[in-house]
Parts: C-alpha cells; structure tokens; sequence
DNA sequence: GCCAAATTTTGCACACTGTGCAAGAAATAT
DNA sequence: ATATTTCTTGCACAGTGTGCAAAATTTGGC
C-alpha cells in the first residue's frame, strides 16, 4: 500500500496528509450534495452531513464555515478553472476575446449538471444563494487583480471592475438561462451553455444595440 | 394629540398602527447602524440591537431575519428608489438611456454618506456583503421583471437578464469606485457618484472597446 | 521498528441565532 | 365601553459557529 501515487504527478508530494484532507474534504461536500438532493436545499442540518461524511460535526467546521459553502465546492471550482483559463490566454489577445474564450473553454470542461442543479436549488434557498454570490463575488475580485495586472495600469479602476462585472453578469446570465431549461433534454450541455455564454457575451461587446 | 397627521398626506390613513411600525423598523435599522460604526461590522448581536432600538429580541426578528438585514435598510431603500425611478421613464425612451437616467437621478436624491459607509463596512464582513449582494440580487430580478414587461416581449429571456445584471454591475462598479475615495473630500458627494455611473454605462453602451 | 514533533480530529462548553407558540398589550372598530 | 384585530413579548427549543485542550494520526529522525 506504498505505491498509491506514481501514475501522474512527478513533483507533487502528496503526503498522506493532504491526501486525507482532499479526501474528507470531498466525502463533506458529496454528503452535503447527496442531502441536498435528497431532502431539500435548506432542509438538513451540519451534524447530518457530517454523520453521512462520518467525521465529527467539529470537523465539519474545520473544513467548511456553514452547509452551504460546502454545497458551492462546484460553483467555486468551476470560477477557479475559468480564472485559470483566463490567465493563460495569450498576453496580446483583447480582454473580451480572451474572457469569451476562457468562459467558453470552461463551459465545456467542467461537470456541468451538477451546477444546474445548485442553480436551481439556489432559487429556493436564500442562504444557498448568498453563498452562490458570495462565491462569484470573491471570483470577480480575483479576476479584476489579474485583468489589472494583465493592462498594467493601462485601465482605470472603474473601467476594469465594470468590465468584469459586466462580463460575469453575462456568464451569469448564461448559466440561469441554460439552467431555466428543463435538465437533461438533448445531448450535449457543455455545447448549449457555451453557445449561449457566447451570445450574452457577443451582446455586451455591442453595448445590447440589438434586443435580438 | 389627536392631530398628529394632517400636513402632508391627504389620502393616507396612517393609523398609529401602520406609524409604530415604521417608528419601529427605523429604530432598529439605525441602532443597528450605530453598533455597526460603533463596535465594527460584524462584533454586535442582535440583543444589543434590540435594547438599543428599546424593543424585545423577539421584536426584531419580526422585522429582520438578521443583524445584517437590518444594517441594509439604506441599501435596500437606494434600489427601491432606483426602480421606481426607472418604471416612470417614459416608454418610447431606448432602455439603455432610461437606465442611465434612472440611476443618476438616483444618486443625486439618496442619502449617499451611508452607503458609501456600508460599501466599506461590506469589505470587511463576510455576512454583511453577502446580505448586500443578495439585496442587488432581488433589485435585479425586479428590474428584469419590469424591463421584460416594458419590452413586451421584444427580446430573449437572455438579452433582459444579461442586459440588466451589465447595467447594475456598472452600477456597482460605480459606487464601489465612488466609496473607496476618502470619504468626505469635495463638496458634492451626489454628483461625484453619478459622473461615476455616467461613466461605467457609457462605457458599456461602447461595448468596453476603449480602455478608458 | 520506535520514539518525539507536528498536525489533525474530536468532544465539550458556551454564546448566539432564528422560529413556533401562546399569553399579554395596544390600536381599531362597533 | 367593549369586542376584535393586530402587534409585542417571553419562553422553549433546535441549531450554529468557535475556542480550547485532550486524543489520535502522520511524519521524520534515529
């Protein structure tokens, strides 16, 4: 039982420890998810996940601040890997092209059904739903320091929060309207989330000119 | 003491009923906002709020859900403003200028020292911020909801919503922008703050294409 | 393999939250 | 004046979130 990492990562020692906190940290967030589902978004307690996850409710808290963080795992790793998408466009690339790319990039990777779902779930939730903003509100922040460090100084303050907040209203707007559709109708969600990141994306580079 | 209303109000029956209440709602929102300076923004409980305010802890929960709630008043009340602003634009006027309008006039009105005040406080409470992107959040599905009725079905479901949360993160940007100068430099707070939302529309009606 | 140091988990205590319920107080209607 | 509606309050109760110190586990040196 020694060998249990040497198929893909060369520098990464990934003691037991770590291991262990990935591993809980998933077994808390599957749990929260499975009751979610189960008996509603707002309808289960700390100590049920963390029973179902079978680690103390103390250890809960170590991992998570409250149920509904635990439930965001997704939504904040999808706005992970779009940031990272992001910061890995090409440096002359215009700043809505490589956003554009980047959502839509990030809209066919990820584990799409999933967030749908916490879409939905958050319409019946206010506290599911804060912590969904809270979630995209810190992401922007994020993506407002690299989009400013990106220019370098070629870009006011205002300018750059409104670009950013304006993008991820759109991405936003797209994900709400894909997730508005009943779930699992035609095959490929990824195709249907990007193309529509895409046209709330095309809107906003016209300024709406065109309620199309 | 029986002539308490007759200045103002003609057709307004405000029984003493309807008037505690609001008496009520105002104490507790403004002693919620004196702990809030006072103490910090998250360091208060709700039993002080309500001795303060000289109403029961059971009392305040029958107004607020929150300590935080109760801080968002003045927020709540901006956008309140907003959209009414908005819904008495006339109905020929391209949306995007009907929004621009709406909102600069609104900034000129509202008490703007507070929000600029909460806007810091935000930063540095968790649950504040996110009771005050939940606030945006339900003004926003307002305003789709009025912007749809207005277009009459002249537009996607996407464009509305894409359109309206572009329009309110500029707006956002705006204030944010507007809130991290220091406080209380030059004279006219108000029309600082609505050059700002000028500024951020205009450069969405332009698509963002000039980094400004 | 075994022990010491570092780290994580857990139980416990404690202050605080948010809500249902029923009794009491205040405003309104008759 | 009194009956009725509406608001306030106290109480109970389940749940939250955090500090703290005692286990338990992992790591590294020998």
């Amino acid at each position: 039982m020694q060998n249990v990492e040497d198929a893909a990562e060369p520098p990464e020692p990934v003691g037991r420890r770590e291991q262990n906190k990935i591993d809980t940290r998933r077994a808390i967030a599957e749990a929260a998810l499975t009751l979610a589902r189960t008996k509603g978004a707002g309808s289960f307690t700390v100590d049920q996940i963390a029973a179902r996850a079978g680690v103390s409710r103390r250890t809960f808290f170590n991992y998570f601040h409250s149920a509904e963080e635990a439930l965001n795992v997704s939504t904040e790793s999808f706005l992970e890997l779009a940031i990272s998408s992001f910061s890995r466009r090409p440096a002359g690339e215009p700043l809505l092209d490589a956003m554009i790319a980047a959502l839509a990039a990030t809209a066919k990777v990820q584990d799409l059904a999933v967030h749908g779902e916490l879409f939905r779930m958050a319409a019946g939730s206010p506290e599911l739903l804060r912590a969904q903003l809270h979630a995209w509100e810190r992401a922007e922040a994020r993506i407002i320091e690299a989009v400013t460090h990106h220019l370098q100084g070629g870009a006011s303050p205002l300018y750059v929060s409104a670009l950013v907040g304006s993008v991820l209203s759109c991405a936003k707007a797209a994900m709400h309207d894909w997730a508005a559709d009943d779930p699992d109708r035609h095959g490929d969600a990824g195709a249907a989330l990007e193309e529509r990141m895409v046209l709330a994306l095309s809107m906003l580079r016209d300024g709406f000119a065109h309620p199309a």
